[in-house]
RNA sequence: CGGAGCGUAGCGCAGUCUGGUAGCGCAUCGCGUUUGGGACGCGAGGGUCGUAGGUUCGAAUCCUAUCGCUCCGACCA
C-alpha cells in the first residue's frame, strides 16, 4: 500500500475524554472515530487490525471443525419473549419498534436464533455435533461506556454455539474450543491466560474466561504461580487460614472509640493491625415481592443479616448470593440497621444479638480468629479481645464471602495465590439445555426418543482484542502491535523521494520485492519530513520499518530499525528482504 | 439510577465570576524557503459559543428548561 492511496489521520493531541493509553492511541493513530458513546467508525488503519484478527479467530475457528454463517443483527422480539430474555436481559438490550409496530431487538449475541435454526433444521442425533458461529456486530446499551473499543456499546463479537446430543459431546466439544482459544492467543501474539469463571445463574460445571493481562484491566485474577490454578477473584475460592482458631488470651473489653467508624481508624487507635479486626455489613434480605411493593410497608419475608468480614478483606457479592436465604439481597439502611441491632453503622458488631433476628454469617477467616476487635453495637464503642464461644455464640452460618487476596492459599493446595489484573477477551460457557428447553429444540436420540440438545457457547471480543494489546504493547511513542495484528508489517520511510531519484528507485524496488513476496508493506511516498513519516510509523505501531536515504545511498546502504529497537541497522538493499524474513520467522 | 463536572473552529483550550467587535495553539488551504526525528515565514479559510425559552438597549457570559459528554459510585456481565 502507498500512504499516498490509503489514509493516515494521525494526530497529535488525544480527545480529553480518552482515559487509558488503548483509547487514546487508538484515537491518536486514527484506529478509530467516535460517533457517539461507546460507538466508534473503524477508520482505514483500524479496520486492516480488526480483520488481521478477525482473519486469525475464524482459521483457528474452522480449523477446529466449526462452521461460519451470518445471523441477523435485528431480531424480533418474539423469540426473545419466548427464551425469557427479553424480560430478563433488562436495558442492555437494545428494543425498538417497526413501522408495524412490531418489536424488534438489536442482538447482544444470538442464542435465541441459532436454537431456533436448531430447532428447525437438526432432526438427528446424525447431525452432531455441529458447531456454528459468526463474527458480527454486537450491541449493548452499556450503562457506562468507556475506555474507547474496550467497553463498547457496539462492537464486533465472534460468537459460535455448538449442540450434542449429549453431556459428553458438549464437555468434548467444551475442551476443542478450549484448545483452538489458546491457539488464538497464542498466534495473535498476547500474553494471556485462561481462568475459571463464575457459571452464574445457569449453573452447569463449566465456564472459562480468557484475558490479556494488562494492569489496566477490569478484572482481578486469582492464580497460583506454582500450579495451573487461575480463576476470576469473583469465582477463586478463599480458603480459611491454615492455622486454626487461637485460644483466648485476652478478656473482652469495651472501648471508647468516638468517630472511628472504619476498621483503619479502630486498629490505629488501638495500635493493632488491621487483619485483627472484624467488620461487620448489615444486609437485607428482601424478596421480589416486596421489592416490587416498594412504598407499601412490606416486611413479609425479610431478614436481616450481619456478614463478617476481616478488617482487610472485601465483600464478594457474587459469594454472598449464595449464602442459603439471602439472595435477593440489598444493603441494609440505617433505619433497618438502627432497628436489628440498636445502633448506628460504624458501630455494629456480632456480640450481644437477637440470634433468632439477626442471622450472623462469618467468613471462613473470621471463624477462625481470636481476639479479635469488632463494633460494640454502642455508638462510640468497639469491643477488643472478642472470642467465639466465649463472648458469643459460634456464628450461625460460616462460608466463603469474601474476595480472595495476595497470600491466601491456593484452592489446590499447592503454594499460595498472587492477583493480576486482566481484561477479558474469550469466555467459553457450558450452556446445556437452558435454551434447548425454552425453545424446545429437541432431536430425536439412539433410542428414537427425542433428547434435548446439550449447548455450548463460546465468544471472542473482536475489538476489544485490539484495545487489550495495545494496553499490553505501547510506549511513549505510540503502539507496538504483535506483527500477526499489525495493520501493515513493515513500512518504507523514503527520505526526500520526490527530490531524490536514486531514494525513490531504491524505495521503490524494495516496495516490489517486499510486496512480491507477499508482505504487508506501507510505502510512505507522502514526501513528509523525516520526524512526521518516523512518528506516524510509531504512533501506528508498524513492527519494521526501513529508511532510505541519499546519505546511506552513497555508501550502499539502507536502514532497518525494528518498532522496540534502540537503534537502526544499516544493510545493503539486496539484504532487506531476508533480513525481515528472519525477523518474522522469530 | 445517585453525586460531581464539562459542552466555544476538526483536536486541545482561554474568554463566563464582573453582559458590550469571539480568541490562542495544533490541524487545514495558498505562496515561498526547507528536508535524517512531529520545520519556518507570509497570507487565508473555518465558530447561529450544545439546543430552546427568558431577562436586557445588548447574552458565549445572567436565569429556566432540555439534550449530549466525562468522572466517581451503585448496577450489570
Amino acid at each position: 500500500m502507498r500512504a499516498s492511496k490509503f489514509f493516515i489521520s494521525t494526530i497529535k493531541e488525544a480527545p480529553s475524554d480518552a482515559e487509558i493509553a488503548s483509547h487514546k492511541l487508538m484515537m491518536r493513530a486514527g484506529l478509530i472515530k467516535r460517533l457517539a458513546g461507546g460507538i466508534y467508525t473503524l477508520m482505514p488503519m483500524g479496520l486492516r487490525v480488526v480483520r488481521k484478527v478477525e482473519n486469525i479467530v475464524r482459521e483457528e475457528m474452522n480449523r477446529a471443525g466449526a462452521i461460519e454463517l451470518s445471523m441477523p443483527v435485528v431480531q424480533p422480539a418474539e423469540l426473545w419473549q419466548e427464551s425469557g430474555r427479553y424480560k430478563q436481559y433488562g436495558p442492555e438490550l437494545l428494543r425498538f419498534k417497526d413501522r408495524h409496530d412490531r418489536d424488534f431487538v438489536m442482538q447482544p449475541t444470538s442464542e435465541e436464533v441459532i436454537t431456533d435454526i436448531a430447532r428447525n433444521e437438526l432432526r438427528s442425533y446424525r447431525q452432531l455435533p455441529v458447531n456454528f458461529y459468526q463474527i458480527q456486530t454486537k450491541f449493548r446499551d452499556e450503562r457506562r461506556p468507556r475506555f474507547g473499543v474496550m467497553r463498547g456499546r457496539e462492537f464486533t463479537m465472534k460468537d459460535a454455539y455448538s449442540f450434542h446430543a449429549d453431556f459428553d459431546g458438549l464437555k468434548a466439544e467444551y475442551q476443542n474450543m478450549f484448545d483452538a482459544y489458546t491457539r488464538i492467543f497464542t498466534r495473535l501474539g498476547l500474553k494471556f491466560r485462561a481462568v475459571a469463571a463464575d457459571t452464574g445463574s445457569i449453573g452447569g460445571t463449566g465456564s472459562h474466561e480468557f484475558h490479556v493481562l494488562a494492569d489496566s484491566g477490569e478484572d482481578a485474577l486469582a492464580f497460583a504461580p506454582d500450579s495451573d490454578y487461575a480463576a476470576n477473584v469473583e469465582l477463586a475460592e478463599a480458603m480459611a487460614p491454615a492455622k486454626p482458631r487461637g485460644a483466648a488470651g485476652a478478656a473482652m473489653q469495651k472501648v471508647a472509640t468516638p468517630n472511628k467508624k472504619t476498621c483503619e481508624q479502630v486498629v490505629e487507635q488501638l495500635g493493632l493491625p488491621l487483619s485483627q479486626s472484624v467488620k461487620a455489613i448489615a444486609l437485607m434480605h428482601e424478596p421480589e415481592e416486596a421489592n416490587a411493593a416498594k412504598g407499601v410497608v412490606a416486611t413479609t419475608g425479610k431478614r436481616f443479616f450481619m456478614l463478617l468480614l476481616r478488617g482487610d478483606h472485601e465483600l464478594n457479592e457474587i459469594k454472598a448470593g449464595k449464602v442459603a436465604g439471602l439472595s435477593p439481597f440489598r444493603f441494609a439502611t440505617p433505619a433497618e440497621i438502627a432497628n436489628y441491632v440498636g445502633c448506628e453503622p460504624g458501630y455494629i458488631g456480632p456480640v450481644g444479638l437477637d440470634a433468632p433476628r439477626v442471622t450472623i454469617v462469618a467468613d471462613r477467616s473470621v471463624a477462625a480468629m481470636s481476639d479479635f476487635v469488632c463494633g460494640a453495637n454502642e455508638a462510640g464503642y468497639h469491643l477488643t479481645g472478642v472470642n467465639w464461644v466465649r463472648d458469643l455464640p459460634e456464628p450461625a452460618v460460616v462460608a466463603d464471602i469474601r474476595n480472595a487476596v495476595k497470600g491466601d492459599p491456593s484452592p489446590d493446595g499447592k503454594g499460595e495465590l498472587d492477583i493480576c489484573r486482566g481484561i477479558e477477551v474469550g469466555h467459553i460457557f457450558q450452556l446445556r439445555t437452558k435454551y434447548s428447553e425454552a425453545l424446545k429444540s429437541t432431536v430425536i436420540g439412539v433410542d428414537g426418543k427425542p433428547v434435548l440438545l446439550e449447548m455450548g457457547c463460546y465468544g471472542i471480543g473482536v475489538t476489544r482484542i485490539v484495545g487489550a494489546a495495545i494496553e499490553q504493547g505501547h510506549d511513549e511513542r505510540g503502539i507496538i502491535f504483535p506483527a500477526a495484528i499489525a495493520p501493515f508489517t513493515v513500512g518504507i520511510c523514503p527520505i526526500g523521494i520526490k527530490k531524490s531519484d536514486a531514494v525513490k528507485a531504491a524505495a521503490e524496488t524494495l516496495y516490489s520485492e517486499l510486496q512480491a513476496a507477499g508482505i504487508d508493506v506501507l510505502l510512505d511516498d507522502r514526501d513528509e519530513r523525516p520526524g512526521v513519516m518516523f512518528a506516524d510509523m510509531e504512533l501506528i505501531g508498524i513492527p519494521h520499518r526501513f529508511t532510505i536515504g541519499d546519505r546511506g545511498l552513497k555508501e550502499g546502504k539502507i536502514e532497518y530499525q525494528g518498532r522496540t529497537d534502540s537503534a537502526a541497522t544499516q544493510i545493503a538493499p539486496a539484504e532487506a528482504l531476508a533480513l525481515l524474513k528472519s525477523k518474522l520467522a522469530l
